[in-house]
This record gives structure tokens, sequence and C-alpha cells, in this order.
DNA sequence: TCTGGGGTCCTAGGACCC
DNA sequence: TCTGGGGTCCTAGGACCC
């Protein structure tokens, strides 16, 4: 046989974070809510069945929620994070072939027969449960989008036990028919709906048009998808992580800024975040870009710029950055609006020790820059974040984040890590 | 009162060049 | 009625993913 494909996915995987050190929430209706307790951004299988659904604002299931008694949790990126390289470091048990395809999913590749992978499928369940408190589902195919197939399609089947194998019964045109196209990996809502329209609605319907057809509608990105459809691999596993090509910090504020001074502090804390995302993959970065929007949903004057500046020489040093994003910020802000979001992105990002010598600083000047941001990082990272901070940060941050119902970082933090109390033995 | 955040790739069309 | 022909590079916008 040749090789396999399996999609682990985490099921709900941040409710079940939640869950893994909370037994009480074993049984109860879990939502996780996005930054600043926005929308709802994971939901347990009980929270589901309550009729909870995805994406939707906080405040307008908030009756519903009441009425089934659903906990709710702000996102804890932090534990969430940490849980998500426990699982990973499993799953390389099983496989020296695996890509971490999202914080909650990764690709294996296996090899055996249609038994033996089935096997090794539920063996990963077993464990990754085991160790790590999380469960997954498995989906098992000859291409990565098959195995997407497969996984979706187990998680609706109860009797698949968390393993769906493609290679095996219920046949793979069975399958194909009971994926609609919106659930196929590669076709979001426009191209489900552009399909509909000329009657295609399942992934066997799908795959039966013509290549050329295909690429006209939906480009080669398409193609490459009905491609794996049909079972012919097209797209490979990718063993390391490429560095990312841009780099974006945004946030919504927990409360609306109308100063010129509290945003430039906002930007410049976006700034040292993404300066530090840039350093942790090794870049350097030659464009900041900077954005600043009121909120849409209010009926209030609106206003929403960007600004796109370059600096003289890539850099990795949180503050050069700063000083050419808030110089940035100098061109778009305007008074008198409520701005409810803003954002830093870098782009033209180069690998850092092959960035050009500045025109005063040369070699030594960058090395005690480099050096200083090393420090820094490390400080941050044992210390925990913006224990080191720049002035133009501020203090203060009353735009900071709404968290009402964060959860303790068990897994990261000494001072919130679970305490296991012992119990008077039963005589 | 309250509406998330962070990425990638492809294409069409314009600017510019010879 | 005719109004070159190609090539490259860049950008905006649209599609997708989690």
């Amino acid at each position: 046989m040749e090789t396999a494909f399996a999609l682990v996915d985490c099921n709900n995987f941040y409710a079940s974070c939640e869950r893994v050190f909370d037994p009480r929430l074993a049984k109860l209706p879990v939502v996780v809510l996005s930054n600043n307790d926005g929308c709802i951004i994971a939901r347990s299988e009980e929270a589901k069945v309550a009729g909870i659904r995805m994406g939707e604002p906080f405040f307008e299931q908030q009756e519903l929620i009441d009425r089934h008694g659903i906990q709710v949790f702000s996102a804890n990126f932090t534990l969430y994070g940490d849980m998500s390289n426990r699982v990973m470091e499993t799953l390389k048990q099983f496989s020296p072939q695996m890509e971490i395809y999202s914080i909650d999913e990764a690709f294996l590749s296996l090899s055996g027969t249609a038994g033996q992978i089935e096997n090794c499928a539920r063996e990963i369940r077993r464990t990754v449960r085991q160790w790590t408190g999380i469960p997954v589902t498995v989906g098992l195919g000859p291409t990565k989008t098959l195995a997407k197939a497969a996984n979706k399609l187990a998680k609706r089947m109860p009797d698949s036990k968390g393993v769906l194998n493609l290679f095996r019964d219920p046949a793979l045109n069975d399958c194909l028919e009971r994926l609609a196209v919106k659930d196929i990996w590669g076709v979001g809502f426009r191209y489900a709906k552009l399909l509909n329209r000329h009657g295609i609605h399942n992934a066997r319907q799908l795959a039966g048009k013509s290549d050329r057809w295909i690429k006209q509608n939906m480009t080669v990105t398409g193609l490459r998808t009905v491609t794996e459809l049909k079972g012919e691999p097209c797209i490979g596993l990718e063993h390391f992580t490429r560095p990312r090509k841009s780099l974006l910090t945004s946030r919504s504020f927990g409360k609306p800024i109308r100063d010129r001074i509290e945003l430039g502090q906002a930007v410049a804390s976006f700034t040292a975040a993404s300066a530090e995302k840039l350093r942790r993959q090794g870049s350097a970065a030659a464009y900041v870009h900077v954005f600043i929007e009121t909120s849409s949903f209010r009926d209030e004057p609106q206003y929403n710029n960007f600004f796109t500046q370059g600096l003289p020489a890539a850099s990795s040093y949180t503050p050069d950055l700063i000083k050419c994003a808030a110089g940035a910020l100098d061109k778009i802000f305007k008074p008198g609006y409520n701005f409810k979001r803003a954002g830093v992105m870098f782009s033209g990002l180069v690998p850092d020790n092959q960035v050009q010598l500045d025109m005063e600083g040369g070699r030594e000047g960058t090395e005690q820059k480099q050096a200083v941001m090393r420090a820094v990082d490390r400080i941050n990272r044992s210390r925990g974040r913006n224990t080191v901070f720049y002035a133009a940060q501020g203090a203060d941050r009353p735009w900071k984040m709404r968290q009402l119902k964060l959860s303790p970082r068990y897994t990261t933090s000494w001072a919130d890590l679970p305490v296991a109390q012992a119990q008077e033995p039963d005589r």
C-alpha cells in the first residue's frame, strides 16, 4: 500500500483544555470566548447541543448560556499553546514524518496495511488522551484532503469511535457523497455558493467535474483540492515550519481610545509584541504597517486608515521598530474619533543574520542591539511577559482587553500550579 | 455596555521596459 | 479601419485556512 496520511485533530480543543485541569467541567457544557470576551470561539459538544453557535457575539448568547448553565471562559492562549506542545510531542512518537498544521491539528504519514494504520490511529487516540487529557479524532486517507474529509466525517459518526479509515469500508464514494462541498478542505463559503449554483452539492459530484472547469472557476488551488479528492496526492507534508513572511499583532481595546498618547502606547505595545515574534523566528523586518480602526458596530463617525513605513535597513531591534511605528501613526491619527482596534504588521522579513549594515552603527552597533534584545527576551520569557518593557508602551494600559473569566495558567506559571489535596483514606 | 486574531496563496491589471 | 508585442514586477483584492 502507498503511504497513508493521518489527520489528528483535537476535539473542541480550547474547551477540552479548560476541562483537563477542572474535572468538574467534564459533563458540563463549556464555551471559550475570543479576546476581549467578544465572541464564542470554542464549544464543548454539550454547548453545541444546547444551540450555542460558533463565532456569535457572547452578549447575544447570554440568555441561552444562563438557561443551560454553560461554563464560560476567556481565551487563555498561554494554556492552549502549552497543551498543544504536549499533544504534538506525543504525536511525534508515532511517526517521524509529521506536520504541525495548526494549534490543534497535525498530519502524520503512516505506512502499513489498512488494518495496521487503523490500529495505529486507535493507539494514537488512546495515548494522547492518557498523556495529555485531550480527546482527538483521526482521519485516514491516501491524500491530505481525504484525511481531512475522513476526520470531518468521523466526528459526525459516533460509531467510528474517533477513527475513520478511507482505505476501508465504508467505500470512498459513499463517504464523498456524504461530504457537502462546504466541508471540503479548500472550499470556503464563496466557492460553496458558486458550486451549489452549478448543481454541485457534495464531494463526489465535485470530483466528477473536468479539470478545465475546476481551474477556470477555482484557480489552480481548487484543481489541487479536486485532484486530491480523487485520491492522487499533490499536497505534500511540510516537515519543518517555514518562517512567516509577515507578522501581525492587533487587538480590540477593552474600551475605546480617543487620546493620541494612549493610542501611541497601544501601538508601541503591539510593535514590541510583533518584534518578539520576529526575533523568535530569527528574522528582521524591512516594513512596518500600522492601522487604526473605529467600531463599525457603533453608530458614530468612522475612520479607518493604515500607513506603511519602510526602515532604512531591516531590523529586529524593538526601539527602532517602535520609532518607525510611531512615525506611521502620526501620518494617520485624527483626533475626535473613538478608536476600537489597532494593529502593527511587519513585512519584508529577511533572516536576521543577513541584514544589511546600517550607516551609523555598522556591524558593531547591530551586535550590541541584538545582545540587548536577547537579554530582554530571556527575561520576559522566564519572568513573564512585560517584566521588561519600553516607556513608550506606558504603564497603565487603560485599553487592555477584558478577560473577566480567565482560567489559571495551570501549566506555565508556578503561582497557578494546581494543587492536589491528599484525602484521608476511608476506613 | 459588549461583536477575535493571525496567517497564506492566486489572479488581474497597471506600470514600466525594450 | 487601423492604432505592435512581449516581458517583468508590483499591488489590490479575493479566495482560503485555523
